[in-house]
DNA sequence: CCAAAAGTGTTTAATCTACACCCATGG
DNA sequence: CCATGGGTGTAGATTAAACACTTTTGG
């Protein structure tokens, strides 16, 4: 049971903190948001945004609390990862880490980020930079589970602009994966699984032919079995 | 238990601990192991076995230690299930629980849980007894992950005894999904995944025809797609 | 009228589902 | 020799995969 006299002798234990995987779409990549740190042993590395998790807070909440910091969005997906407790996967202390992973639609959000602070930066998942603590294996683990829900789930959606159309969905699934789809076969699918709708508009000003807008017809969590 | 008012003061950070969600077949029944309570306002309710996580341990092993402590069983399946760390989750005090689940095997191993506390039963998954704190919904989500993991990897494996009948296992799906499946179908599923191994025995000593024992190729993880 | 992406159906292969009879053993 | 669960194959339905041409627009 959970004893209380480990408690009481030493007050001693972990702390809780939250670290979050903020994943986008930009320029055909997948990319990450990291944040430059400044103290040693990790001055040349990258880490995923994060911070301690308040007495007065759920870890619900302070995951969305660190979001919103350094990105200043709300309202966007955010789902519990996997919770890191090696005794020295940071060495400024015992911490164990609720893992998050936030997917930003690739338009229509301007992130504050870029702005204000200078530290900040979105890398290309397939070219990362040094990190620091264990958030390298984080960041794998959120790209794996990201691939294996685009499989079941209308993840999708979350990474789509409100409008989009069915060859840009195709394209996230294309660079998620790392393969192509054939699309026709991929219009097919995605149809008979009705988790978007047809609006009556079309793409303009772009080159060539039009092509018909769709919209999320949720972007809750659905199961849906689209690979 | 999880406390403590003056932890809370003094210390301004959510403590961390574990629980484990203990799950068997027993008698063609899926059965959760589970811990009376004595504290007000829990003292008619039962809940997983569970404790705070040491400074010196990291969260895996806090669960193999309270894992061991109730069952006296090393080295079984244990999986990191969700944390759970809503403010109010435990009136004792701010606790952020890592939940875990573990798998073990039908028959071959000896509990000694039975014999030493009087607080400790198996209970039939359709029929809980009244949860402590946010139990109920912990092993709620252990299930239906189960559930889930049946389908698309070999965990089943940790559920059967070392040695197994393909019906064994096909009643293993079947308490735990509540549908039947062909034996037919099932056998040759089963085959072509290539996740059991026959051996030269046959099973001794029962009534009617004996079936062939099968041994599991690994229990490690595979992703297999089984149904 | 040319370039480039949008949109659309059919054929074949693979997988899944349903289904019934004989076999081996203990009593 | 009887009762009971073990063990096996096939045909039909569904689903997935491969594949090419016509349409629409901007320049």
């Amino acid at each position: 049971m959970k004893k209380i006299k480990f408690v009481e002798k030493t007050f001693d234990h972990p702390i809780p903190a939250v670290d979050i995987v903020i994943l986008t779409i930009d320029q055909e990549k997948l990319k990450v948001l990291l944040i430059k740190m400044k103290k040693a042993p990790y001055e040349k590395c990258w880490a995923a945004p994060g911070g301690l998790v308040r007495t007065e807070e759920s870890i619900d909440k302070a995951a969305k609390r660190s979001l919103f910091d350094k990105t200043g969005v709300k309202n966007i997906f955010l789902e519990q990862l996997y919770t890191f407790g090696k005794v020295n996967r940071d060495p400024f202390g015992r911490v164990v880490s609720v893992a998050y992973y936030a997917l930003i639609p690739s338009k229509g959000i301007k992130l504050k980020t870029t702005e204000e602070y200078s530290g900040v930066e979105w890398f290309d998942i397939k070219n990362l930079p040094d990190l620091a603590y264990d958030h390298k294996e984080i960041i794998n683990l959120a790209v794996k589970r990201l691939r294996a829900k685009l499989e079941y789930t209308n993840i999708v959606c979350n990474l789509l602009a409100k409008e989009f159309t069915v060859r840009e969905m195709q394209k996230v699934y294309e660079i998620i994966l790392n393969r192509k789809f054939d699309k026709r076969n991929f219009q097919k699918k995605i149809h008979s699984l009705g988790m978007i709708k047809k609006t009556d508009k079309k793409t303009i000003g772009e080159a060539y032919r039009p092509a018909s807008i769709y919209v999320a017809k949720s972007k809750k969590f659905e199961n849906v079995k689209v690979l």
